[in-house]
DNA sequence: TTGATGCATCAACTACGGTTGATGCAAGTG
DNA sequence: CACTTGCATCAACCGTAGTTGATGCATCAA
């Protein structure tokens, strides 16, 4: 049983492998930190973090699919969002490798 | 005040990309969960993983340069060991992530 | 000392992720 | 309707991370 702080559902090793791939991009993990301060549209993060359209829809749509954003379209603007929910059940799963350790499992699940 | 699990000290985001990077490839992520089991040598690993030992040795740097994994010299053997402190800094630095977002901070740092 | 073993490191190659500028499309405006 | 704006997507290009086989360097055995 995990003791961690509880996320609404687990996440296999391939979601988070996605989570830990999309996080560490220097330039998605900005848009993360920026998303915390709350939602923006598209153009506005253009403006904000100073990039071209197109790198910048690129890289939120690896956010996207790996559920670390949410999409919510408004007229002719599209808002994102952060879904921290995702960076809890990472942190949760990230936990369980550690446990894992200290229950002395055997290698390599095979 | 974080009020996730104190981990010995806090990292930087730098060094949280470097640990994420680090577990976002399916090789060192198999190699991770394989030492949460216990300290191995290298060779074992080769054998256990069916690699090829230079491709090990890279990714066995990889690991050890981000703080994830120890190493500790016997005669001809290097034995590696998970560092599961490296794993519980991050847990928290991602915890930061998002108490930032309930705290409805500003955008982008600047 | 000679030879074998365990591992790190190197150079050359490959593959994939990210960037860039162009194009497409939907939603508004006049 | 024609035109503009906001965003996604595409193809071509580029850089870096990862792979491979060879080489080097310790440590131990004979």
């Amino acid at each position: 049983m995990t003791s961690a702080t509880a996320a609404s559902s687990a996440i296999d090793a391939a979601a988070a492998r996605a989570l830990l791939k999309a996080l560490a991009d220097p330039l998605r993990l900005q848009i993360v930190t920026c998303l915390a301060g709350g939602e923006r549209c598209v153009c506005d993060l253009t403006d904000e973090l100073d990039l071209a359209q197109s790198r910048l829809s690129f890289h939120l749509k690896v956010l996207k699919d790996c559920g670390l954003l949410r999409d919510r379209q408004s007229g002719r603007w599209v808002y994102y969002r952060l879904q921290p929910d995702a960076i809890e059940q990472l942190q949760s799963w990230l936990g369980s490798l550690t446990s894992e350790a200290e229950a002395g499992s055997r290698c390599c699940d095979g």
